[in-house]
DNA sequence: TAGATTGTTAATCGATTAACAATC
DNA sequence: TAGATTGTTAATCGATTAACAATC
């Protein structure tokens, strides 16, 4: 469904408009604000039930916290972070998983030059460890920052621990079946490509084929 | 229209698909390894052309050329990028902009201690000696890494410089139009969230509502 | 009551799938 | 020629938009 896809936007611009002050919100200056239609808005929060009051617009407090628990961010999530290189650091240094609602339980990487550092209260452990270190808290969320070839096995470990769901940064076949653990793979440069397409489109437009 | 959305997927396994040396590939073959169908696939390539043979499927190393060429990727855009902090540099050592055919000019700061710095090649300027820097050579792409707070600054400074197109790592509003700018924004967050929804629902089709 | 804006149904649009004739 | 697989048209499906009655 579409919709789902748009629920993390919802839910970003109502935080900006709560952190605004901004009380009340009808579905036509919404999507005015979210370049959508009215229609569109309203059809999308009917999805769930229905938040609205017909002549006043939605209570954006309201909303807010019923889609934050649409997408299940009222719940503390647990994660680990496989792989503490540039991408799992960058991740944890700049990410702000705490501020979001995140646990980062610890971070498991193979440099022993990394074992006991910390990073933003996260301690990076010897990736052999990680059965130990989750064996009392369950992790539900690994993130997956290691290098191409390594995806497979630390997946495999991911898998072990328990962990329901990845967010995966790399690329290469995981090796787990989607029925069992849900995976969500993010691909930067497809985001860049299509930046290029659109770039050359708009060329084309201002120059001529 | 969401084939282009696509290109960029096809485009990553086609570059596979050559790099492990395979020649031609069916639509059927294409469609299943990237969980599409067949027919989406041809009915996708027929918006560009008939790139394929009937009988035998399609030439492999062709359609990466072609799609190459389609996407743009066959130009060599140049890049700067705004704001040399955490995200900034990971992208500079991490992303790979040479290898994937983006030539970096120059990054940008404001924080002293950084310029004169060389990241991968790509020196740190002062952010005050982007046009002078810029003056010769005109970049295409500005890759946004600022703080959300000087969001808009820098946005200024890449239309100035001539930019034509924002790769966009920030939050809150650019203030330019997408006419003259195509932008791209990067949500990483939305993904988590995302995978979020995704694993409730799993949690909940296991042990019911 | 009048104005505003929702919830909801119906109409439109676009994208995906199915089917098959064309052709290598 | 027979088998495979494309290119392409038609049918289906889903998502977006328009319209309006319900209601605050």
């Amino acid at each position: 469904m579409a919709v789902i896809r748009r629920l993390p936007r919802y839910y970003r611009y109502l935080n900006e408009m709560l952190a605004a002050g901004v009380m009340q919100i009808s579905s036509r200056e919404l999507a005015d604000r979210m370049d959508l239609t009215a229609s569109q808005v309203r059809q999308d929060f009917n999805c769930f039930g229905d938040f609205g009051q017909q002549g006043c617009g939605y209570d954006v407090a309201a909303l807010h916290k019923e889609i934050k628990s649409i997408i299940g961010l009222d719940q503390e999530y647990k994660i680990v972070i496989m792989g503490a290189g540039r991408m799992g650091c960058s991740l944890l240094e700049h990410f702000g998983f705490e501020r979001r609602g995140f646990n980062v339980l610890a971070a498991f990487d193979n440099n022993p030059e990394l074992f006991g550092k910390s990073i933003n209260g996260v301690t990076i452990h010897d990736v052999k460890k990680a059965e130990e270190v989750c064996a009392t808290v369950r992790p539900d969320i690994g993130v997956l920052t290691v290098p191409a070839s390594e995806t497979k096995e630390a997946c495999a470990i991911l898998k072990k621990i328990g962990v329901k769901a990845i967010w995966n940064f790399t690329k290469g076949e995981l090796g787990v079946s989607e029925e069992e653990i849900v995976v969500e793979n993010v691909h930067i440069s497809d985001s860049l490509m299509s930046l290029c397409y659109r770039l050359t489109e708009l060329e084309d437009a201002l120059y001529g084929d």
